[in-house]
RNA sequence: GGGCGCGUAGCUCAGUGGUAGAGCACUAUGUUGACAUCGUAGGGGUCGCUGGUUCGAUACCAGCCGCGCCCA
């Protein structure tokens, strides 16, 4: 049965992914040698609701590139797969699939219905990316699937592993160490979802706003000049206020008011100071004093704080120290009170809001605004300051608000009790141990992106306000003393212990960061707070691939976790990787980052669906340089899939010249040049693969593999070998089919990490095998044992000259078919031996009839110069002398030029005294082959110019 | 403002203290029994600019110009 002319790809990568799958090929230790090391890799877990993006689709296939490599080398190889449980991501798809469903709401129907609908959920639809993993060929151990949720209270059958015991274990662990505490401070919420998130959790967005300038007016009738500048524009006289950038002022105003500026009305409710520099000239004199707060008539002292900058705004600042984290401060710094006025949804508090209604005397106007949105509250505040007289102005700004990355609504700082990891204390290790060579972030300066973060590491908050996640192992007594355990039945004793009695306790209802179960991936994946023979060996594990934007959310988190909980024997804390492989960014073609909203994102399934799995894997590796982005075109993975067709025909002319593997075959007993040649060439490609893979650099091995592939194999080897195994020497005939049938497996399985489908599916129809390509042995090809100079040297030559020839009945239009005599003019040794011992292949390839030596070249003779001598191609009728003669002596001139800049460098003093010995000689060789090769080109300029 | 990085062929990008590379695109050409998802040949670059180090700089250093990202 024949081979079709293509690779079915859609046809084929299912029933090849099946086939491993069946035969348990990615299993943790597949094809590991007796004793052998580990090489264990853990993924990157995508979200629960998830689907495959390109930036999935390259981490998962440099993950794999690297774990097949070393599976085939026979390493005990673990790529451990998971999945992410993704807070408030999940909790808001099922909240949303509730509603379109006309379910009953999360809050009624409460929150352990609400769970199992969430586990529900996941049973049916969280499984996309890891089918859609399965199609891009990831070879992890599936049978070893984690989930970051698994264990909790109400997970269903499957999803009973040790993720929750990990968790409950750090939270209690870290808490008794003082490492976890609660304290009251202001958190970022998010108004949408109704929780705190962390710092990291918030973008940074440029908005377009006002800045509103309010005036407060002085309490009891103090009055103050403030210092003005009167200008004359355009023929007017105006006065405007002075500011630390004028010269002298020129006139002062008496006023019983001070203005502050704010892009924020609304929570002027809110204000229980108002900050100055303290050596302001204009403001110094009112420290100490006070301002009645408009609308609610509240009495706030004026405060010196070095917040108030006195070259911004009108220099005195309004001061919210619950709406606000610089606020916050200076209030901490003043003393100041702390005053909510928000709800959990951003509305306006004010009816019930003991510590606003203290001393205060509210307009009517004010209490008004009770229950209204943020932003219809601070609308009505600005036409209330209008209608009422205080407001100043209104200046136009744009300025950076922070957003909700999951809700993109505005987040509100808000002033609650939060659990708080702290975070400085972990960090100590964690930079320590990325300094020391535990772990070596590869490209290398992604560490200082690490340390930066690390250095100035803010306490994290950890308590989230939803229900799905894990819930905090914190019990609570009626007197607000808590217990944190791992089981209630441990608070409950504690509790009554503590209080000599039976003690009634709640839990707390809120449930941790995801980030905080993800920190703990390294351990938990494998069997952590259990102490599992996979943890013993695999932890910690080889590498960890993944991309830069989590750096902060989660390599860093992994590291403090993991150096904190895991200790040797000699009880030194464990890094929970050798080696952080981070990788480019892909956008799309014009360097934009994907997003749904620019509507450039490229789904790499529709790419697998178009090219095949194996183009998609080759291009992103190919263009994995690192410590750089990637822009990806879909031509790039054409010209891949392309490349997989070539491999594909190689074997096709394999299968055709009865070209099958021989047992025992040993390349270095080839003796004829060509095949002694490309054993050589295979031996350097493994060199170099090898050597790429292990210093992650995934663009040179692929890069090497498509150069040999196409360049070496299919160009050179397969084109030279036709007339050896077409002709009539037997013996020669059974060397290379054994010799093409090697070299096509060496590159299979070389290029079997980087395409996986195309080539396991050649490897068993080229012949029957013990073991799937998969799990064959990756070789260990050296290039000093099997390299013959000889032989490189005179294939060298030989396709010099077949271009050679080719270029010139290219340039000299003689037509495809016509066969020509090659004339050796002049030769050396060796180019007589090639012209002599390879007659059969320059006559196919430069499609030559004939090799005569002559003395001189016929009249109309083109003449070729080359390495060792020269050769002639009559093409007397065909070739215009004038031409022909001014062809060579364009060549001539460039050799020229050449050897000239050579020279001038050898009559350097400098250069012959400083440059190193071989570089010197080198030149001197290239001078003395371009001066021979001019003197050739001379010559048969001039035998040209006979003919004109 | 702080940090990181990038300017090399028309495009996308490798690369190196000692002869400038690849893929795509382009031009010409080809029914040579693996492959037109292909073959063959070809054009195309003062390696962003200016200085410095060096016998020698596209590469190392400094400054400048342009661009991107991250953090405030």
């Amino acid at each position: 049965m024949s081979m079709d002319k293509t690779f079915d790809a859609a046809a084929a990568e299912p029933e090849i992914y099946a086939e491993w799958e069946r035969a348990g090929a990615f299993a943790a230790g597949a094809n590991a040698r007796p004793g052998a090391e580990t090489f264990a890799i853990l993924i990157p877990p995508p979200n629960v609701t998830g689907s495959l993006h390109i930036g999935h689709a390259l981490n998962n296939t440099l993950q794999d590139a690297l774990i097949r490599w070393k599976r085939m080398q026979g390493f005990d190889t673990l790529w451990q797969p998971g999945q992410d449980h993704a807070g408030i991501a999940t909790q808001m798809v099922v909240e949303r699939k509730l509603a379109a469903e006309g379910a009953p709401s999360r809050r009624e129907m409460g929150r352990e219905a609400f769970t199992a609908k969430v586990w529900e959920w996941k049973a049916e639809s969280g499984s996309t990316i890891l089918n859609q993993l399965r199609r891009l060929g990831a070879s992890c151990d599936w049978s070893r699937m984690a989930f970051t949720m698994s264990g909790a209270p109400g997970a269903p059958a499957g999803e009973d592993g040790n993720f929750h015991d990990a968790v409950l274990k750090v939270f209690v662990g870290l808490h008794r160490d003082g490492l976890i505490y609660r304290d009251k401070r202001l958190v970022n919420w998010d108004p949408h979802f109704e929780t705190a998130i962390s710092d990291l959790e918030v973008e940074q967005v440029e908005e377009k706003g006002n800045l509103w300038r309010f005036r407060y007016t002085l309490a009891d009738g103090e009055t103050y000049d403030h210092p003005v500048v009167r200008e004359e524009i355009d023929g007017e006289q105006t006065t405007r206020n002075w500011t630390p950038d004028d010269d002298d002022p020129s006139a002062w105003e008496e006023r019983n008011y001070i203005v502050v500026a704010t892009t924020r009305p609304e929570t002027m409710l809110g204000d229980t100071g108002v900050a100055v520099a303290a050596d302001d000239p204009r403001y110094a004199g009112l420290i100490g004093k006070s301002v009645v707060l408009p609308l609610v008539g509240r009495r706030i002292p004026i405060v010196a704080d070095q917040h108030a900058d006195p070259t911004k705004g009108t220099g005195a600042v309004k001061i919210t120290p619950a709406h606000d984290f610089n606020d916050f401060e200076v209030g901490k710094r003043a003393g100041l009170k702390l005053i909510n006025v928000m709800t959990s949804r951003a509305e306006i508090t004010l009816e019930r809001n003991d510590a606003f209604l203290d001393g205060c005397a509210p307009d009517p106007e004010a209490m008004a605004l009770e229950g209204l949105d943020r932003y219809e509250a601070r609308k009505r505040i600005v036409a209330l300051a209008e209608g009422q007289g205080w407001l100043d102005g209104i200046d136009a700004e744009t300025h950076v608000v922070p957003h909700g990355d999951r809700s993109k609504v505005a987040v509100e700082p808000w002033l609650t009790d939060q659990w708080f990891v702290d975070a400085k204390a972990l960090a100590k290790e964690a930079l320590a141990a990325a300094h020391d060579g535990r772990t070596t972030f590869h490209p290398a300066n992604w560490v200082k992106t690490y340390d930066h973060w690390m250095e100035n590491i803010e306490p994290w908050c950890i308590s989230r306000q939803l229900w799905w996640g894990h819930q905090i192992p914190v019990w609570y007594a009626p007197d607000g003393t808590f217990f944190c355990e791992a089981t209630e039945a441990e608070a409950q004793a504690a509790a009554d212990a503590h209080f000599g009695a039976p003690t009634a306790l709640t839990r707390d209802p809120d449930v941790l960061d995801t980030w905080f179960s993800s920190g703990l991936w390294p351990m938990g994946t494998l069997g952590w707070p259990d102490q599992t023979p996979e943890l013993a060996k695999y932890y910690p594990s080889s590498v960890l691939i993944t991309g830069f934007d989590i750096i902060f959310f989660w390599v860093a988190r992994m590291m403090m976790m993991g150096l904190h909980f895991m200790k040797d024997e000699a009880g030194a804390p464990v890094q929970p990787f050798h080696d952080v492989y981070v990788h480019a960014l892909v956008r799309d073609e014009k360097g934009k980052k994907m997003s749904k909203s620019l509507g450039n994102v490229i789904d790499p399934l529709e790419l697998i669906d178009e090219f095949g799995a194996d183009a998609v894997r080759f291009t992103l590796a190919s263009m994995a340089a690192m410590g750089r982005d990637i822009k990806l075109s879909r031509s790039r993975v054409a010209g891949y899939r392309n490349f997989a067709t070539k491999l594909w025909n190689a074997a096709r002319f394999g299968e055709m010249n009865e070209c099958v593997p021989v047992p025992g075959f040993d390349p270095a007993s080839a003796t004829a040049p060509l095949n002694r040649w490309i054993v050589g060439e295979t031996a350097r490609l493994r060199e170099v693969v090898d050597a790429g893979l292990a210093e992650y650099r995934f663009n040179d091995a692929a890069g090497a593999l498509y150069a040999h592939v196409w360049g070496v194999f299919c160009d050179w080897y397969v084109e030279l070998s036709k007339p050896l195994l077409m002709g009539e020497d037997e013996a020669a005939k059974a060397e290379t089919r054994a010799t093409l049938a090697w070299a096509l497996d060496q590159c299979l399985v070389m290029l079997h990490p980087f395409m996986p489908y195309v080539t396991e599916k050649l490897w068993g129809q080229i012949a029957d095998r013990p073991k799937m390509l998969i799990h064959a042995d990756w070789p260990a090809l050296s290039a000093e044992a099997l390299a013959d100079p000889a032989a490189d040297r005179r294939i060298g030559r030989l396709i010099a000259l077949i271009e050679a020839v080719r270029s010139v009945r290219a340039e000299m239009n003689v037509p495809p078919s016509a066969r020509l005599p090659l004339l050796v003019l002049e030769a050396d040794d060796a180019l007589r031996a090639l012209a002599d011992g390879e007659a059969a292949l320059i006559s196919r390839l430069a499609r030559i009839e004939g090799i005569e030596t002559v003395e001189t070249a016929p009249k109309g003779a083109v003449t070729i110069t080359l390495e060792g001598g020269a050769v002639a191609l009559p093409l007397a009728g065909i070739v215009d002398g004038a031409a022909e003669k001014a062809r060579l002596e364009k060549a001539l001139k460039k050799v020229e030029k050449d050897a000239d800049g050579i020279a001038r460098k050898l009559d350097n003093p400098g250069f012959l005294a400083k440059a190193p010995e071989d570089v010197v000689e080198e030149n001197r060789e290239r001078l003395e082959e371009l001066r021979a090769e001019a003197a050739r080109l001379s010559l048969a300029a001039s035998r040209a110019a006979e003919l004109v």
